[in-house]
DNA sequence: GCCAACGTTGGC
DNA sequence: GCCAACGTTGGC
């Protein structure tokens, strides 16, 4: 059995192109707690990942990824020079997790954040959430299988 | 670039 | 443990 879930990213930070470019990426730089508990603790080998591109014009759904390797220590955070360094994070205890994800597929038609507000069938999405500050979010299959539906036609 | 809606930090 | 100050996210 399988998760769905949304991972945001700012494209000029790191995009879907940047993905089937690699074929492959590490997710690091997850500072936030309650999303680091979701990929720490939840999101599995083999889960489908909406990639989403935040901060964009516009912000979109733009394909999907897969997770192929479970939560382990980002070891961006006891980097002294990565801009994820977190001297409060050790190898001995490690604060910070990361997944690796492998391309899939990007969406002919990226799917919207007002395609996502204005319908119904996907009010109950986090996205939806006024405030919604959450890099990391589960979503329901049916939202998950329709925004590909709309993705790829 | 603005700013609302958070989350985090640290003094007390 | 409270809460003010500060920092960040992300839509617009």
């Amino acid at each position: 059995m399988c998760s769905y879930w949304l991972f945001k990213s700012e494209p000029q930070t790191y995009s879907i192109e940047d993905l089937e470019a690699q074929g492959v990426c590490h997710w690091e730089g997850v500072r936030n707690y309650q999303a680091r508990n979701f990929m720490r603790d939840q999101v599995k080998c083999g889960d489908l990942v909406l990639f989403y591109h935040s901060n964009s014009k516009p912000s979109a759904v733009v394909g999907f990824a897969r997770v192929v390797k479970e939560a382990y220590p980002d070891f961006t955070s006891w980097q002294v020079d990565s801009e994820y360094f977190d001297p409060k994070s050790t190898e001995e205890n490690p604060r910070w997790f990361m997944v690796d994800l492998a391309f899939e597929t990007k969406f002919l038609k990226p799917v919207s954040l007002q395609v996502i507000k204005s319908r119904p069938e996907f009010s109950s999405m986090y996205l939806r959430r006024k405030g919604d500050r959450l890099s990391i979010q589960p979503v329901e299959k049916a939202c998950f299988d329709l925004i590909c539906q709309l993705g790829i036609a």
